[in-house]
DNA sequence: CCGTATCCGTTATGATACTG
DNA sequence: CAGTATCATAACGGATACGG
């Protein structure tokens, strides 16, 4: 069995949460989100991503058929990516999980700082 | 800047989507949504989990409080994972996504095949 | 400006073997 | 049954440097 990211060998809506599982995927579905961006602007506004997996990220997520990347004819040329009609459904898929998220920070951030501290006690 | 797992270093909602990113984690709540189940039972029906892998799952999601770990006193011991209320709210926040994930998954699918097949052409 | 190729350390994961 | 320890390996991620 292979690492990780071996997609899905079974459940069907793995290889979907594979991508959405994926820490910078969300992020940059999230500034689309806002409207077209390009590339440096992304990469300024996605915190802490580099050039490599900014790179990395928007070709998966253009395969996947969530986002299209489209080069204007300019000089110095420039390349505006934006949420496909898929990749703004999905990102209003997440809206829900999202809202949980926020919603349950606080407690999840206590559990972890009681389950430490009982560990630590255990000692 | 660490590795992918480095908790958030901004973005709020982070260290939760870290979790469901997490691939295991998912399954293994889907499963438990079903009601409790015990360590092997796990590992049976989750498709291609290493006990170990089980294991470190377990103790992150029983760290974020949204899983409880209970200790039967059989003998054989046997212990119980079940999902806790924050745990049973997140499964229910994931609704959205999964119906997401399993109406758009032929599209990705079709998409990722038209995507390398225009690459090989281009070669 | 928009990337990609390479190098290379860090982390995640599976297999195996062993304990309560 | 329910794990944990150790080890080898593969994947991931950042930095750097170069090319379109």
């Amino acid at each position: 069995m292979p690492a990780k990211r071996a997609t899905s060998y079974a459940c069907p809506i793995r290889d979907v949460l594979d991508r959405v599982g994926d820490a910078w995927s969300v992020l940059v579905i999230m500034e689309l989100a806002g409207g077209p961006c390009r590339f440096n602007a992304l990469q300024r506004v996605v915190n802490g991503i580099s050039a490599r997996m900014l790179s990395v990220t928007l070709r998966h997520l253009e395969r996947d058929g969530l986002v299209s990347r489209r080069v204007l004819e300019t000089s110095p040329p420039q390349v505006e990516y934006a949420l496909t009609t898929t990749g703004a459904s999905l990102h209003r898929a997440m809206g829900e999980l999202a809202a949980w998220a926020e919603t349950n920070q606080p407690a999840i951030r206590e559990a972890r700082a009681a389950y430490d501290a009982s560990l630590e006690a255990a000692q």
